[in-house]
RNA sequence: GCGGAUGUGGCGUAAUUGGUAGCCGCGCCAGACUUAGGAUCUGGUGCCUCACGGCGUGGGGGUUCGAGUCCCUCCAUCCGCACCA
């Protein structure tokens, strides 16, 4: 009987899932682990060869860690809100509902034919009412609390209204947004609407006007992570800054925790830093500056407040600048300066993120006229506005220290701006000298100190002084969590008084409404404006927005612990026992968006007593990517005659993609390429001598456009789901970048019928002995047992495929059918291809599944060596290698070697000057 | 510009602790079987050289009995951030 790859997998799969093999419980008599992978969004293209890399990885995993004994929770769902199903249904009118159950169904499909151990029981889609009344529920808990500074962690917001009534606002430290001191006698004769406005300043789900990434063409706001060069990451559409009011999640309160928190973490170092680059922490100092009175001008009490990292260069400060948008921008501009000010505001406004960061390079500005006076020296200091002072930044203000910050001083220069040197050890008549290195001078009491001294003491004394305090700042940002768009989860959230309210939790779900269309209504409110009664029973008018796509994607591994529970996110029982992701893989693209904002979302409900682990994901892989392999054609210019590669340079050329399909190493099949395109129906070629045409290729991103796109599915009709998982192993370690070459997996899907063949005789009849294992078998048995879980463990996938291939190669050559070696090959082969492994199990007689069976200990008796073959090299260069016992003293071996006549040749005439031996390694003889 | 990573045969890669560089596979070459081969099996295959031998892990330098591995320096490629005060 042949290896028949299809009908085993059909029946495997069929069976694993009729006999629930892989449905888990928490069962406290065994330990848990957690494998999760990075859920898919269904796009409609369906998956290729490198999206199931990492679900195969992490198979490999909960399959090789089940074996071992572990309770192991594995499960699978989609991220199923978004905006493709959206912008498809507003090109079709299909409800994006249908769209994405489509999608699911196919990806659905796909996955279950590569032989995934999910419990698909637990399944979860983001899009399903009874998952995002979870996500629903844990907006209106952010609403709910704020987040003490002095505690370190969120609470109930009804106890800072406590103290509120009590004492005012002054005592409170806490994460909020810009909000003015008031006593207790104030905050009880505020209106409601007052004290809600206040409150919005405080809550960890906030409304608040911000400047926000619109993107005009998806009609909606994104996040800094959705915009990257100035464009949306999705589609690629130019990005502007625009002020709306918007819902927004504190992130920022968790700034420190999230950056503190990764040191606990086994995730790659450049991931981590890529997160510490994402957050941003910068120590300096707050720095409040008054404002000159100018002439026909009223007074002006407020204070420019900037951040600096280098308060030391204080009294190098010749200047200050606003960025355009900066609040005091209108109140300190004198009436000389007021048009070419609001000019300059205006012609900034109008420029696009991406504009702006084209023109990076170019150095604008405009003088207000008004001046801030040197908290210490009290010199007049003039303001100018200008677009290299970002308003989304600290304060958006700064000091500009011409002589120490490069960016003052090409910006001084260009509008010849004093510059004084205050730290020594540069050259200011060349550029600026931004090191730390040096000592302060022309700095009145700072004078002589080196930075960092000099640092610690002007902050002090601002302190003193009562205009400025140390200060750490971020760069990361609260996360604006508003879409004006219909496909997402709607906000728990009705408006009274054009205050915003929450739902009772009893009301949840709610519901995503049907509208007549999936767009903005006329007056430019989102879709949700097009539904019906659209209000709360008692008549107010819900939230019109949606959440964003990482809504659904911030808690989705909680769920999965109890996804069925309709009273709870999570019951206790259920994270109790599975805690958190002990293993997570996926892309390196959710760096900065998804893995920063389930650690926060993660955080929060670690503070409120909902999970019971700080961090939700222990360690995390990134796999690779998978590139593709395209092939080319060259087509001489103005003809349809095609020449081969090699040939190509005596043509004048123009190289054409060809579908990756019909080449086969390189080369072309002539007559499948004349029927891919009626074009080159009449086409002629020019081959090279062997007579064939080659092809050139390239490594390029998989894609539709470049004829190199390679499905699962395709491989798996042509050589099954074991050969596409162990060949997707095979290509090289898990977090490289590597290209899909379907080539060379002859070699793995060849491996399978040896091992095939070790179970059966000549005639293909399935054969097995009950002899005792010769020594040879064992050691070879057990080294495999050996490396391939230690390759597991570290996971090195790779080595462990090629550890099998070797492994069974000896054993062809041995001939070995002793059901003693076999049946452990077995079960180590089992997590990488589970249905050929299941199949030969029950042929050997087994009446449950291989999944069940226990890991196999290795012997380190059988492993050992008698006689070392010790590897001679004379100066570090190998020449020969000679035979000595395991136990042989380094002393007798050194003779032994001297006198072996093959090392006296080596040797000739030359002196010996040294003989290295180190035991069970190698020889050194220096001559 | 800053930060991170990676550079080994024609290709994907291996060498876990400083100890035989190139395991495993693709491709290629030769042979066997065959009416046939996109089947199977056997052998070979880093480069230069008829050979002896020499050279080889991006380049240069260093440490060491011994370096793909450690140190210095330069180069290339990829990824992230980028007026972040």
């Amino acid at each position: 009987m042949d290896y028949n790859f299809t009908k085993i997998e059909k029946k495997w799969q069929k069976y694993w899932d009729e006999n629930q093999t892989f449905k888990v419980d928490t069962d406290n008599t065994k330990p848990k682990y957690y494998v999760l992978d990075m859920f898919p969004y269904p796009s409609g293209a369906g998956l290729h060869v490198g999206h199931p890399l990492g679900y195969i990885a992490s198979d490999i995993y909960s399959r090789f860690k089940r074996l071992c004994g572990f309770n192991v929770l594995h499960p699978m769902g989609y991220d199923a809100f978004g905006l493709p199903a959206e912008q498809y249904a507003i090109q079709t009118g299909q409800h994006p509902a249908i769209t994405t159950n489509e999608n699911i169904r196919r990806y659905r499909n796909q996955l279950n034919k590569i032989g995934f151990s999910y419990d698909w029981d637990r399944e979860v889609k983001t899009c399903d009412p009874g998952y995002y009344k979870w996500t629903q529920w844990t907006f209106i808990r952010m609403f709910k609390h704020w987040y003490n500074n002095k505690t370190n962690k969120a609470e109930p917001i009804g106890d800072l209204i406590k103290i509120f009534e009590k004492e005012g606002n002054k005592n409170v430290d806490a994460a909020s947004s810009d909000v003015k001191t008031f006593s207790a006698e104030e905050w009880n004769s505020m209106s409601e609407k007052q004290q809600q406005e206040i409150l919005l300043c405080y809550r960890l789900a906030y409304l608040a006007d911000t400047m926000v990434n619109w993107c005009p063409a998806l009609g909606t706001v994104l996040a800094n992570d959705e915009v990257k060069d100035g464009v949306s990451l999705r589609g690629g559409h130019p990005v502007e800054q625009k002020q709306m009011r918007q819902w927004l999640l504190r992130v920022t309160a968790y700034a420190e925790r999230l950056l503190e928190g990764l040191e606990k973490l086994e995730w790659s170092d450049s991931l981590k830093e890529i997160q510490r680059n994402w957050i941003g922490r910068s120590e300096g100092a707050s720095i409040r500056f008054g404002i000159l009175p100018s002439e026909g001008k009223e007074k002006i009490d407020e204070k420019i407040e900037v951040f600096t990292t280098r308060p030391d260069t204080i009294f190098g400060a010749t200047y200050m600048v606003l960025a355009p948008e900066h609040p005091l921008v209108d109140k300190v501009t004198t009436a000389e300066y007021k048009d070419a000010v609001s000019d300059y505001v205006q012609e900034t406004g109008k420029k696009t993120e991406r504009e702006r960061l084209a023109e990076a390079k170019s150095i604008s500005g405009q003088f207000t006229g008004a001046y801030a006076r040197h908290p210490f020296s009290e010199d007049p200091l003039p303001i100018w506005i200008s677009d290299y002072v970002l308003a989304g930044y600290g304060t958006g203000a700064i000091m500009a220290v011409p002589a120490h910050d490069s960016r003052d001083y090409d910006f001084a220069k260009h509008f010849d701006l004093p510059i004084k040197e205050v730290i020594s050890g540069g050259d200011i008549s060349e550029g600026s000298y931004d090191s730390l290195e040096g000592k302060v001078i022309n700095s009145d009491f700072l004078n002589g100190m080196p930075v960092r001294k000099a640092i610690e003491t002007v902050i002090k004394e601002f302190e003193k002084k009562g205009t400025g305090e140390g200060k750490v700042n971020y760069r990361l940002r609260d996360a604006i969590f508003s879409r004006q768009r219909y496909w997402g989860e709607p906000f728990p959230v009705y408006y009274k008084d054009d205050m915003p309210y929450v739902l009772e939790e009893n009301k949840l779900p709610l519901v995503l409404p049907e509208v007549d269309a999936y767009l903005p209504t006329e007056k430019g409110e989102p879709p949700l404006a097009r539904a019906k009664n659209w209000v709360t029973e008692d008549g107010h008018p819900l939230e019109l927005s949606t959440m964003p796509g990482f809504a659904g994607s911030s808690a989705y591994y909680i769920r999965y612990m109890d996804p069925h529970n309709e009273n709870k996110l999570v019951s206790e029982e259920a994270n109790r026992y599975w805690k958190n992701v002990d293993l997570y893989i996926g892309g390196t693209e959710h760096a900065t968006g998804h893995l920063i904002y389930s650690r926060f979302w993660n955080k929060f409900l670690y503070d409120t007593g909902v999970v019971c682990m700080e961090e939700p994901f222990n360690k995390l892989i990134n796999q690779g990517m998978i590139q593709g392999r395209s092939n080319f054609v060259y087509r001489i210019k103005n003809s349809n005659k095609f020449v081969s590669y090699n040939l190509k340079d005596k043509h004048d050329v123009t190289p054409i993609h060809v579908d990756v399909n019909i080449v086969q190493n390189d080369i072309l099949d002539i007559e499948a390429f004349r029927k891919w395109n009626p074009e080159y129906e009449d086409a002629e070629f020019i081959t090279e001598d062997d007579g064939k045409y080659h092809c050139g290729y390239a490594i390029e991103k998989m894609s539709k456009s470049m004829y190199n796109v390679v499905t699962p599915d395709d491989i798996i009709d042509q050589y099954g789901a074991d050969t596409l998982r162990m060949y997707e192993m095979f290509l090289g370690p898990l977090e490289h970048a590597k290209p899909w070459d379907t080539n060379g997996i002859d070699g793995v899907h060849k491996f399978f019928r040896k091992v095939w063949k070790l179970f059966h005789d000549e005639k293909g009849r399935f054969s097995l002995s009950s002899e005792k294992p010769s020594p040879e078998e064992l050691k070879i048995l057990n080294k495999t047992i050996k490396k391939v879980r230690d390759d597991i463990e570290r996971f090195s996938f790779n080595t462990s495929v090629s550890a099998f291939m070797i492994c069974v190669n000896q054993l062809s050559s041995l001939k070995c059918n002793k059901s003693k070696i076999l049946e452990d090959l077995l079960i180590i082969l089992s997590p990488f291809a589970p249905h050929i492994a299941e199949e030969l199990w029950e042929m050997c007689g087994k009446k449950e599944s291989i999944a069940n069976a226990a890991y196999p200990e290795y012997n380190p008796e059988y492993i050992k060596d008698d006689e070392i073959k010790y590897p001679i090299t004379f100066n570090g260069k190998m020449k020969l290698t000679l035979e000595f016992p395991a136990d042989m003293e380094p002393s007798e071996i050194e003779e032994s070697v001297l006198n072996d006549e093959n090392v006296k040749k080596h040797i000739g005439e030359k002196k010996v000057r040294k003989v290295i031996v180190v035991p069970n390694k190698i020889v050194n003889i220096v001559i």
